[in-house]
RNA sequence: GGCAUCGUGGCCGAGUGGCUAGGCAGAGGUCUGCAAAACCUUGUACAGCGGUUCGAAUCCGCUCGAUGCCUCCA
């Protein structure tokens, strides 16, 4: 029996406003799609943390035994700097700054996106598709909403008769907007707009003469519209009505609610069954964003070079506090909870290596199965990785008591245990195994630690406490932490 | 201006009608040649004012404050 079988999974879906038990279309699989970046320039941290987010999701579903189709895009074809008919490409103009081809600065921020996912652990998705590698799709699809009376063009360009469309559909309906209201709300437009009104957005958009970024179609030689991307390649790969999307919560309006009404202006049904939104991570109380500077790439942090931080960070310490809040709740960076982060990750990483070298006991005292059903309801209850997290350091609790004998563990769930711990932190948290990943070198740095702690140990027998401290001094100076205990001498690396 | 969300102890951050969240920092202790580290124990809280209730941080109303979206944005 399928693990996702005994485990009641429910998450809350943005359109309906509610926790929501997880059913999918087809049982044992899923079909999940989330919005990408624009590769324009490098992500930031903000940026990072919707993918952790969703990377979360993903783990989870495949460890509770799914069949996961997980489909990110990639945003190369370039949206506009803003809604004038005169905006420029953002791709082309990075293009411009840079003086080099389009498709290069597509090309270099691709490969920064994939180098900082993959140091944050982030598993890929299945399918990576590009909106320039789906213009001829995107193409048929405006044809259709064409076709179907949702759309007009004018002037080379196709808009999305969003009027139209209410008539017999509900516009607005995921970010609870009312389009009387967004009527009566909206900012003057510039005169010369080939737009019937405002609240319409282009499918196409008619290239002017410098728009390097072009394609030909059947209205002009032009680009696609800002959210066409997404719904032709959820569909195309997921199929029409697919089980998740997620994104940022800042791509909920407009960005989801008009994929909404792509998709059920050409096929008629709604294409998403569980809208999830992943909140935004600030700094200094503001949302992280290129465009008011207000942000820290993640090279910043692993470097130390910056203004923000007393030190460096490594991608599993940060991965770990975005973890430590919940996936809808806004999160602070700084200083101080980065700090506190890496300390209590650190402390769970010791006592997870510990736990082969816990004596072992004819029965257990404390109820292994009720704390491994509490990590797995936790992340049942709308992927709650704080709780899990409060529940992990319930078992380092457990294990440091069960080394002080306090607490007494059969050798059967010991084992156990640690086969939890590994699931919840690695697979599923996707920590990484930082003992695992050492090298020959670290062999030999770990050689040459043993030796001088020996010499250092017999220092101290004979009583010569300047060599041992000295020894131990300058050890810490260059990052290295000896720990005296009951047994001997053991040391950690900073 | 419109539509939302949020305000939890020194800091970060869960929870959402009665039952310990958790981490970091702080305090006390164990260990130690001295330290450090580690471990154990532990105090402090729900923006303000009303209301509902036997009981509210949790529900309702108001006030104040903050943020997000309404333009590209993870």
């Amino acid at each position: 029996m399928a693990l996702y079988q005994e485990q009641s999974l429910k998450f809350y879906n943005s359109m309906s406003g509610e926790k929501e038990i997880f059913t999918p279309i087809n049982e044992g699989n899923v079909g999940m799609y989330v919005c990408g970046p624009t590769v324009y320039s490098n992500v930031h941290l903000g940026n990072c943390r919707t993918f952790i987010s969703f990377d979360l999701v993903f783990r989870y579903l495949k460890h509770l035994g799914y069949k996961v189709r997980y489909v990110r895009n990639i945003t190369d074809a370039g949206h506009l700097e803003n809604d004038a008919d005169s905006g420029e490409d953002r791709i082309s103009k990075k293009a411009r700054l840079e003086q080099i081809e389009p498709m290069e600065v597509v090309q270099k921020y691709t490969v920064d996106f994939h180098n900082i996912l993959q140091k944050f652990n982030n598993l890929p998705p299945s399918i990576e598709p590009t909106a320039t590698g789906h213009i001829v799709e995107q193409i048929e699809i405006i044809k259709t909403i064409l076709d179907k009376g949702y759309a007009y063009e004018a002037n080379g360009s196709v808009y999305f008769d969003v009027l139209k469309f209410n008539e017999d559909h509900s516009y607005g309906k995921l970010s609870g907007r009312a389009i009387e209201d967004m009527i009566a709300n909206t900012r003057e437009l510039a005169a010369q707009s080939d737009k019937r009104n405002p609240q319409d957005f282009a499918l196409w958009k008619k290239a002017e003469p410098q728009h390097i970024m072009r394609w030909p179609s059947p209205w002009s030689d032009g680009f696609p519209g800002w959210h066409l991307e997404c719904t032709v390649m959820s569909t195309k790969y997921l199929g029409e009505e697919f089980d998740i999307h997620g994104g940022g919560m800042d791509l909920k309006f407009p960005h989801h609610e008009c994929e909404i009404a792509q998709g059920e202006a050409a096929t008629g049904k709604s294409p998403v069954n569980y809208w999830l939104h992943a909140n935004m991570l600030t700094l200094n109380g503001k949302k992280m964003a290129k465009s008011t500077g207000n942000f820290i790439l993640p090279e910043q942090i692993f470097t130390g070079e910056n203004d923000i931080l007393t030190k460096a960070f490594s991608p599993n310490v940060v991965r770990f506090f975005i973890l430590q809040a919940h996936y809808r709740s806004i999160l602070d960076f700084s200083s101080e909870a980065l700090l506190g982060s890496e300390k209590g990750f650190n402390r769970l990483m010791e006592a997870y290596y510990s736990i082969d070298e816990l004596p072992v006991s004819g029965n257990s005292t404390f109820d292994l199965a009720a704390w491994k059903q509490s990590c797995y309801d936790a992340m049942n209850d709308d992927f709650n990785s704080p709780i899990l997290i409060a529940k992990l350091f319930d078992a380092v609790k457990i294990i440091n008591n069960i080394k002080e004998g306090t607490v007494k563990i059969s050798e059967q769930d010991r084992d156990a245990l640690k086969a939890t711990m590994n699931a919840f932190m690695f697979d599923i948290l996707g920590l990484t195994d930082s003992a695992a990943s050492n090298d020959n070198g670290e062999e030999k740095l770990t050689g040459t630690i043993e030796l001088l702690i020996r010499l250092r140990a017999e220092a101290r027998n004979n009583k010569d406490f300047a060599l041992s401290d000295q020894i131990r001094d300058q050890l810490q100076e260059i990052g290295i932490q000896l720990k005296d205990g009951k047994d001997g001498t053991t040391f950690s690396v900073k």
